[in-house]
DNA sequence: CAATCATGCCTAAGTTACTTATACATCGCG
DNA sequence: CGCGATGTATAAGTAACTTAGGCATGATTG
């Protein structure tokens, strides 16, 4: 048992792919801002996350970079390659369309 | 390789139980129901549906009776308990403040 | 009248993306 | 100098799908 959690499952990536596309960041600092600009209802833990941004990272959506933080110290930035930059278009307008979907449904009378 | 799919994972039980809060149906009219309502944006396949249906009637949240459809043919109604009505109450809240965060995160500048 | 499609229920194996738990390193602060 | 915050990472377990079957009956059609 886990559910109810605070993550749709399979959005995690279009989260990530819109976060940096904004600008670039680092691993911690994309968890920061998804759920601080979601006002705290979205949870990213870090057994979630890293697997994500290798995973996406594989895919060739986005690429990292060592670089220092505001903060003084090394971490991995991530970028949107321009394949990524497809995808994530292709990520919102499923979304869209399927978040639409099962507005339809669950108004329905 | 398999997704993107037409379903949202874990949308599936909401799905459900909202379509026979309305009137109870058979798996196969769940089904049929569903993708009608969504237009045609969400396929329930039959080896989502069936084990979702037992999963459920599992948890308490419906009953399944044996009936005749229109179509003159025996078929598994089911329909929900009350619990399954306090289940869709929270389900139905959950799905209104994840997929609000996602447009949160998907809208920001 | 036989074949095929639509209706209807079901399960098994495989995959994916999570959760939970853990590990490790550095920095700032009291 | 210990502890919380920052930062990256992996392993084991699990839930809910996908894909691919199987089975039975009623209706349609060539």
């Amino acid at each position: 048992m886990s559910r109810p959690s605070d993550m749709i499952q399979g959005t995690l990536d279009l989260l990530i792919l819109k976060t940096i596309s904004i600008e670039p960041k680092h691993g911690w600092a994309i968890a920061k801002r998804i759920e601080q600009v979601s006002e705290e209802a979205l949870q990213i833990t870090q057994g979630a996350l890293y697997p994500a941004l290798h995973r996406l990272e594989q895919q060739g959506w986005i690429t990292a970079e060592w670089r220092e933080t505001d903060t003084g110290r090394e971490a991995k930035f991530y970028r949107l390659t321009k394949a990524g930059a497809k995808q994530l278009k292709q990520e919102l307008a499923q979304w869209e369309r399927l978040s639409n979907a099962i507005g339809l449904v669950i108004r329905a009378v």
